[in-house]
DNA sequence: AGGCTAACCCTCCACAAGGGAATGTCAAGT
DNA sequence: ACTTGACATTCCCTTGTGGAGGGTTAGCCT
């Protein structure tokens, strides 16, 4: 009876969730999400506009006149509001992973020993790096007040997922077997 | 200039590895990659079957003899194990996590207190639950010779996310402001 | 033995989401 | 004016999800 379809996705509530805080065209709400979110919530720039398209056809956000490289700024409407109050309060669903290199490990039998150290080699460097980028963020962030202590938070579950990674790279077996 | 579309996605060449040892129907299939898998890479059976058929029109992917109930039983062909042998050697792409939790989390100045504690709640005993099972596979296999040691990585890589995912939450300001 | 039932096993379909190519637009420098 | 490059959006194809539906068989019941 409730609804069949959920009123709204998470990537479409996300969207009205950054409209919040003032009008954005669809190229400013990329850009927020992949300065913040986005590791943990995905998006491409196609999906976003389509989203905005729908969010517009249901009245859940207005756009404004096209200004400039036809860029045109959204903002949320009443009803966009009263939806994303509905759907914040919704259990959020169960998180998705998708590990390409946990699938070329389960077959690693296959693969012979110094390409899959390069390969695990490479994911080692790469969320170095990226840890390497939160812990920054967190340190420039540690100070300042005005930064919300959820969004705070969840950059320390990007520390502590890159942390526990990189520890399970430096465990596995196919770390010890160094190529060349 | 290579392949403008890689010649396998990671569904199909999971596909094609499980098949390497040994015949298997699509049903198989899907209970083998749920068993151990798909956690990490999720399928659906309709996506199986669907790839299925299009490994068999390739040529990579045989089926034999339809058995009882329809059953088919496919095998790897021998395009289809260098397809694999070229598959395995590539890249593993970046890992793709969509955690909703964390969206919701991102904009919980618009949620009150105790929904999220409540939300956190629910995450946390649930990946509880999910730590043990994983605990008492590890468990059962250690002293099991016959389990290729990546195979046990990739269930250890899924006790160490668990872990920090746990402690994580534990630390959350939201944890702390117990609901009711 | 014959029939009922529940679990199998697969197909089909429709739609949501993902990602990259293609298109068009403007700003700024020459 | 002309070129260049960043900006902004659209288009389209592939991949992923979910459910309805239909034939099949094992096992049970009487």
């Amino acid at each position: 009876m409730a609804e069949s379809t959920p009123e709204l996705n998470a990537t479409q509530a996300a969207l009205l969730g950054f409209l919040h805080d003032g009008p954005a065209t669809g190229w400013e709400l990329i850009e927020e999400v992949r300065r913040g979110l986005a590791r943990f919530w995905n998006v491409t720039s196609s999906h976003v506009y389509r989203e905005l398209r729908t969010l517009e056809g249901r009245g859940l956000a207005r756009a404004g006149a096209r200004g400039p490289r036809e860029r045109r700024p959204f903002s949320v409407t009443g009803p966009g509001r009263r939806a994303f109050a509905r759907w914040i309060r919704e259990e959020p669903a169960h998180e998705q992973i998708r590990i390409p290199l946990l699938v070329t490990l389960w077959f690693a039998k296959h693969l012979d020993a110094s390409t899959l150290a390069q390969f695990v080699e490479h994911h080692r460097s790469d969320h170095e790096r990226r840890l390497t980028e939160y812990q920054a963020f967190a340190a420039g962030a540690g100070g300042d007040e005005s930064i919300d202590p959820n969004v705070r938070a969840v950059v320390e579950f990007g520390i502590a997922y890159e942390e526990a990674f990189l520890g399970w790279l430096a465990g596995l077996p196919a770390a010890r077997a160094t190529a060349g």
